[in-house]
DNA sequence: CACCAGGAATGTA
DNA sequence: TACATTCATGGT
């Protein structure tokens, strides 16, 4: 049994199942409407409160604009309007360019989730690392969470998670992302729940 | 009042 | 490769 396996099963000890207990990244399955949400909150939560990143939600589902589509045309119509719904997550400026960066890639590109999903996630990957504002980890917790590939992401919690039980202290990103993919079955579910589990934990101490 | 939250781009050495 | 700075709001 290696270590990676071994605290995840100490986790699901702890916690049980995570799935609905971490908002709506942990559920499974997810609507297409949710899907496109996370792809959303990817954005608004970088380096932010997720207390603000609901405040910004709710903005756009109160001007019914939480979807792809409508930022879309949003974005093209009143990019003021944009900032505002985005305001209270933070880097507003920022995050608009980012978010119509995003938005602009898949919805040209690909016209819809659906059509995105068939590709690799590999070549997603590399696609999604181009645009302007999305990093590793925004770009996997998209490819995990809102298209369901199995990709490790890797955050403070994970590189937290791992100093403190022994397991490396290695930061580097691509390091530890092998290091989870190497010592686990292939599989999106079990990646989504560890990762949930281990920001569940986290935030709990 | 100070600090920081599920990052990423940019500049420096 | 590694580290510092910038972006901004709202909670504690």
């Amino acid at each position: 049994m290696n270590k990676i396996k071994f605290q995840y099963n100490i986790l699901r000890k702890k916690y049980g199942k995570p799935a609905g207990q971490w908002m709506l990244w942990g559920k499974r399955p997810k609507t297409f409407e949710e899907k496109e949400e996370i792809i959303i909150g990817a954005i608004l939560t970088q380096q932010t409160n997720w207390n603000n990143v609901m405040r910004a939600l709710e903005n756009f589902k109160n001007e019914k604009c939480l979807s792809l589509a409508r930022i879309y045309k949003l974005g093209k119509r009143d990019k003021n309007k944009l900032k505002e719904l985005i305001k209270p997550s933070g880097f507003y400026n920022q995050k608009t360019e980012y978010l119509l960066n995003l938005v602009n890639f898949i919805i040209e590109k690909y016209k819809t989730l659906d059509n995105m999903e068939k590709v690799p996630a590999d070549i997603l990957r590399e696609e999604l690392l181009k645009i302007k504002g999305i990093g590793e980890e925004t770009a996997d917790s998209i490819l995990l969470y809102a298209m369901e590939k199995p990709v490790f992401v890797i955050d403070e919690y994970t590189r937290r998670f791992c100093k403190e039980n022994k397991i490396t202290d290695v930061r580097s990103y691509s390091y530890l992302q092998k290091l989870f993919s190497d010592n686990l079955p292939k599989n999106y579910k079990l990646y989504q729940d560890y990762h949930a589990l281990i920001v569940i934990d986290g935030k709990n101490s």
